[in-house]
DNA sequence: TTGTACGCGTTATCAA
DNA sequence: TTGATAACGCGTACAA
């Protein structure tokens, strides 16, 4: 199928280019039966108008970046149906990166966007970002940006996340309530939001229930299952947790991997409880209980928020911090 | 952080643009002083040039379109990283879109796609197309594609797939080593290529070992939960079936779900053995035996095929057709 | 009611 | 060695 410009149908039609694009934007000034027939034969034609030079024109594409650290997640790929849906209902694309977990690919990612004129992003950060001033830099007045899940402490941006806090505080109290006392906490960075806001829960949970709180039996963990089975050895061996509460889809996985292939047999009695949106969890003997996100709900709000800052910037005041509930998911 | 542009370059060093844009370019045609001094200033202010008109003088982006029908599905997302790494590797931008098993939804991904001027596109295809004329219609000259996991089944086209028939054989084998003479195969639409390769492959193991083949118990399903429900219980009542043998991540997980929560207690010999990528399968009690691809190498050769096509248009002579090993995950 | 000319940022061609 | 100009496709101010 021929690409047809405007210039094709104008010398098709013996017309200017102008007259053809007025037609086809309807416009009052032109005699409804050059409209007409302009209209028409656009559409024989399958006539498009070529996005890329309406970009260059009006410097912005009716495009959004979307960044997060790996797709291969439940969280992140429920997220992502979330922010998809919304952003194609409103007529935007939506251009997917991956940091992987890396600061220097994200800054790639984000300048990359940038230079290619999305009109917006929206992003949750890689385990390895402590700051935000490779986004900010580009100034929120023309690149409206908003931040889901791992999001920076600073006040003047907009965020959306789930209550990091709540559901923590809930699964603890789950564990509690189930007998164990020697909670094991495995999560993310330290750098990360989301690891400061379930620490704050579990910690408050256990002291809520008078139970002191164990700095040996709370482990940050990067993302590489190695790394679990180093922390999950350490931990039994020289510990004695009687359950975990692990942050994150791929920790979660990982200890479990790790609990199961070498400890299995010697204790029974474990519980499992994850802060993850993994929906077979509960398919798993012994199952892994769940903090579920709303992570499609996390998207389209995200989502929400940074496409009406986009279509109408005057409009807002001040930012957006929008928490949403977790729910919890015991068998 | 400001915009800048060739021009203003210019304008700051007294220069034209030309002469910018060839210094930047290191031609032989500027004088060397001219150029450090571009350079040096360029590099001072951070000149990006500008993507987007790029795209337009040149009529390319440096940017590949993927589409699958979803991403929140393992073997997808792991496709994706292999088509990412190459594709970044060799400085392009990949935009994946989602199909969500909808032809529909396919259509306006490709125009979109095309009409963003992506170099060239990777594609699985949704689960209601029938044939690819809203893809080929574009000219395989200027628009290179490359088909992978569910392909056209027509010649002219690259395609890279899993090696369905042999995956489902060797599966299908082990199951009746395994004991089983009743093995209900529940597998994706049959106008996917995947179904009829993998059900080639059921068919011929059972024959090998004097199986009859029985279609009763063979069915093909959609993508949602509640038809899984319908084919588990009608199986089971009236087929009395000894294992699952279940094709896709979503069907895997769907059936083994409704079979644990209505027959599990009842027979506990059952085998469940999925084509999937599922990576947690084995953590399942009864596990569920995988066959598994090789997702990223998968995204990987697609993603070779399409850059090599679209750098070198006039070496490539016929189509690939590239077929990649599986490999068999059991407990 | 329609056409001409310009500009978005860049590179290529031709002229100086 | 450098500069002016046209072109990619579109929309729009201005002219007719």
């Amino acid at each position: 199928m021929e690409i047809v410009t405007l210039k094709d149908i104008a010398k098709a039609l013996n017309l200017s280019t102008s007259t053809v694009s007025r037609a086809l934007r309807d416009s009052y000034e032109i005699n409804p039966v050059t409209k007409k027939m302009v209209v028409d034969y656009a559409e024989k034609v399958n006539y498009r108008p070529n996005p890329i030079a309406l970009s260059l024109k009006e410097n912005k594409s009716r495009s959004i970046g979307v960044i997060v650290p790996e797709i291969a997640n439940n969280f992140f790929s429920q997220a992502i149906n979330g922010i998809e849906d919304e952003a194609y209902k409103r007529g935007y694309h939506v251009v997917i990166f991956q940091s992987h977990e890396s600061l220097e690919r994200e800054i790639s990612n984000v300048s990359h966007l940038y230079a290619r004129k999305v009109d917006g992003l929206v992003i949750s950060l890689s385990g390895a970002t402590t700051d935000v001033s490779h986004i900010s830099k580009y100034g929120h007045e023309n690149f409206p940006v908003v931040y889901f899940d791992r999001v920076p402490e600073i006040e003047d941006v907009h965020k959306v996340q789930a209550d990091n806090f709540g559901g923590a505080y809930d699964a603890t109290t789950f564990l509690i309530n189930s007998g164990k006392l020697n909670i094991a906490h495995i999560t993310s960075p330290p750098t990360l939001s989301i690891t400061r806001e379930r620490l704050a829960g579990y910690r408050k949970a256990l002291e809520d229930n008078g139970i002191a709180y164990n700095e040996d039996i709370v482990r940050f963990c990067r993302f590489d299952p190695e790394e679990a089975i180093d922390v999950i050895d350490d931990l039994i061996i020289n510990h004695n947790p009687d359950s975990f509460f692990t942050c994150s889809d791929r920790l979660a996985i990982n200890t479990y991997q790790a609990f199961q292939a070498r400890y299995a047999d010697v204790n029974d009695q474990f519980l499992f409880f994850g802060f993850t949106n993994l929906n077979v969890a509960h398919l798993f003997k012994p199952p892994i209980h769940t903090v579920v996100q709303p992570a499609y709900e996390i998207g389209l709000e995200a989502v929400k928020i940074l496409l009406d800052d986009i279509e109408k910037p005057k409009k807002r005041v001040g930012f957006e911090n929008k928490i949403l509930k977790t729910e919890i998911n015991v068998k």
